[in-house]
DNA sequence: GTTATAATTCGATATATGTCGAATTATAAA
DNA sequence: TTTATAATTCGACATATATCGAATTATAAC
């Protein structure tokens, strides 16, 4: 097991993210920024972002629940946050979904 | 948060297949067998599969714990196992990895 | 049949996680 | 400057998870 063909320096990044992709309510929040943000929609930046309060409203948690599960999914950096007056907007780190894609991909092709 | 754009129907699949992941002897495992058993290095299909005591012999933890790292991974659908003789051996579901990738492709997208 | 090997299950325990409501901080509006 | 709104932090608690060693099961070898 130590004499691994490929070197999966970073693994304990990934499996960071997959923690914070565990969750049902944290992936389902990831999952709706990525669609929120999807390219071509919205013309801005900022019009790619959403605020804490429109993420938890539909999720039937408390607020500060809905808090922590965006700090797991930010410390994983899976996301990322902005203050915007009163409201915290967030937005899917970008790159992140790339770097799944190919950490699979990878893992599939064996390098 | 309700009505999403895209119907991830099977979400909590994948968020079961994420907390498998979350660890980091499992993911490693997950990797081991996903790069021992990558098509075109072995010819057989018994020759893609390695056993219990493989995989823990390198991972520094007691042989309990694999088992139930393995029946973790087993849950998610991430890995098969099959009893030969004395051992027991493991190899990658068929199909998962692509699963990953396309999930993430379409969140990616949008889809 | 007895013994050895591989792996799982069980019970115990320590640590981590998800959740809430109350208290706090930051900003905007009146 | 007081009040309202959005969000976070804190403290408490219940549940889940990772881990081990001991006991158990399944198979093979003698």
């Amino acid at each position: 097991m130590s004499n691994y063909k490929n070197d999966y320096s970073n693994l304990n990044q990934f499996s960071e993210m997959f923690k914070a992709l565990s969750n049902a309510y944290r992936l389902e929040i990831f999952l709706y920024l990525a669609d929120y943000c999807r390219p071509g929609e919205m013309s801005t930046e900022e019009e790619m972002r959403v605020s804490v309060g429109e993420l938890g409203s539909g999720l039937g948690i408390a607020p500060s629940t809905v808090s922590h599960h965006l700090k797991e999914l930010r410390h994983a950096h899976l996301i990322r946050m902005e203050r915007n007056g009163k409201n915290i907007e967030c937005w899917v780190e970008p790159d992140t979904l790339d770097q799944l894609i190919t950490f699979f991909k990878h893992a599939k092709e064996g390098n």
